[in-house]
Parts: C-alpha cells; structure tokens; sequence
DNA sequence: TGACAATGGTTCTAAGTAGAACTATATTGG
DNA sequence: CCAATATAGTTCTACTTAGAACCATTGTCA
C-alpha cells in the first residue's frame, strides 16, 4: 500500500512498536521458558515478589492480564505449588493471592536472571537514546490513552 | 522491587514499551471488532489488499503470524467467504491466498477506516517527534535481533 | 433495614498463540 | 536417478486472551 503509507507517516512508526514489541516478547518468552514459566506467569510471580501477596483485582492491575485470564494463570501456577491462594479476612468476596516458600525460591533464581538477560539486549543502547525512546514512548502512550477515552465516552452517549 | 529498578534503569522504559503496545492494540482492536474482524483477520486482510494474493509463507512473514496458527485464521475469513485457497500452479506444496470480490470490498471500506481511527491518536502526536520515537525504536528493534541471534546460535553449538 | 447497585472472582466461549509432530511435495548431491 | 534433505501447510496440544454471563458478598441510600 505505497498510497496510504506516504499519506499517512505514522503507519511505519507503528509498525517499528510493533515489531519492537514482538522482537522483545520473543527474546524474553524463550528465556522464560528455559526457567520453566510461560511469559504470564513470570510475570504474576515477578509482581507478587517481595511482597506479602495482594488481591486479584491488584494482581490484574499491574500485570495488565484481565480477570478471566487471571483466574487460568493462577490456576496453573497454583498447580505447580508457585501460589496460594487465601480467601481475604476483611472482605469476603476478594482473594488473595501470595507466593509460597517454593514460590520464593524460583523468584530470587529467576528474576535476576531474566533482568540479566534482558541487559544482554538492552545494555547494547546507550542510556541516553534509551530516555529519549522511553519519553517518546510515553508522549504516545498519552495519546493513546487519551484517543481511548474519546471513542469510549463518544460510545456511551 | 525497588532496588532493581534502580539498578536496571531500561526496566522503566521497557515498561512503557510493553504498555504502549498493549494502549495500541487496545486501541485499535476495539475498532476492528466493530468492522466485523479480528485484530488479526484484519491484518491478513490489509496484507492481501491490492494484490494478487500471496502463499502462506509470505503471508506469515508479512503479518508475523506463524503458520500453525495462520492456518486458522485464514480458515475463519475463508467461512466469511472473505478470502480463498487456490493451489500453487508452480509449486505442490503451496498454497496461494488471495481475496475474494466480498473480501476486496471489506478492504476497500476497512483498511482506509481504519487508517484514520489511527490517525485520531497518532495524529495528536507532532510528527518530529514521531521519527525520533521511530528512531530509537529501530535501534532498540536492532539490539533485540542482535542478542536473540547471539542466543539462537550459542544454543545450536 | 431492606432493596438495589457495585465489586471481586469464576466460568464459559471464540479466538489467537507458539511449537512440535506430521504429510506431501520439491530439491540436491552422489 | 535415487536417497537424503528441505520446505509448505495442516494438525494437535497447552496456554493466553478478552469479554460476557454469572454468583456471592459488600456498600449505599431511601
């Protein structure tokens, strides 16, 4: 579509985030892997380390998983003795969630490795252009977020 | 995780990454799904737009989608009678994709709809601004091809 | 206080995802 | 020319995904 892409510049500003993301998600999944996790579950226990446990709807949050999807992954994680959960004392609906002793234990070995590994990518851009990118990054984020509201509050009229 | 933030200062610009993609497809998929397709399908659609039609294999290499589940999603717009399978004249084993009358239609009216809901976010962002962020992101895309190949190959000795 | 709305999790469905095993057809090197 | 090898798609499995419907509990307010 040679048209449409010089009419419109962003398109391949768009296609080098997604393409960027991918490159990452598989540079970082198949190290994951290695440690014998799915991408999702590094990351409910990279989000629950060094932390007393905390309820789905915080889990969720961070994580950026929905509920639905929540569920199955901890599920699977609770399976391989990673997570407990415990219903919580002050409100009867919510859960928490908390990594066990076993769950610590792959957390102190595979987080430092996975950052690691990460720098072994990551160490090659010099901090400078890496802040750049980060608050473009964000700029983009902004306006994505902002475009979202638009179309949602347009929806609801 | 407070101390290793600060000791791996790309985390915080990964993040914005990760997160930028997912406001991204957020973004656009809820505006796909009201023209009747998937993220996805709509991509194969866009690829296939003013062509002749093309095999799986550059299908898969256009869209990034890999060929196990590539088979799926072209069974599905196949049912909507939005694209066909036509066996390679030249070669046996491949299978040339190509839209059909319905399927030229849906790109006609979806692809260039939908370059402007991207334009509602994108275009609030000032285009120098844009071919930095395009920049840095080409860099960081560089640097994750390069570590994932030094991976790979280190695997296979 | 008692109906009604909001919230937290689970379940269900349709789809996408990678990766491995499989089948059929090419290609290549001896 | 034929055996080994590579390539193209399909199938299968385990998992993730979003979204909707659902259930239980909690909060609100009349």
């Amino acid at each position: 579509m040679p048209h449409s892409s010089s009419r419109a510049p962003f398109l391949s500003a768009l296609r080098e985030l997604v393409s960027c993301y991918q490159a990452f998600e598989r540079y970082s999944a198949h190290h994951i892997q290695g440690l014998g996790l799915t991408p999702p579950q590094f990351d409910v226990v990279a989000t629950l380390g060094n932390t007393v446990g905390m309820t789905f709807r915080e889990l969720g949050e961070r994580t950026l998983i929905t509920k639905g999807t929540l569920t199955g992954v901890v599920d699977r994680l609770e399976l391989k003795e990673i997570v407990t959960r415990k219903g919580s004392p002050d409100d009867g609906r919510s859960t928490l969630v908390s990594l066990t002793r076993k769950g610590e234990k792959v957390f102190d070995q595979a987080f430092p490795a996975h950052v690691e590994h990460l720098r072994g990518a990551f160490g090659k851009v010099c901090s400078k252009e890496l802040s750049t990118l980060e608050q473009g990054l964000r700029t983009l984020n902004a306006a994505l977020s902002a475009a979202n509201n638009d179309v949602l509050t347009r929806e609801k009229k």
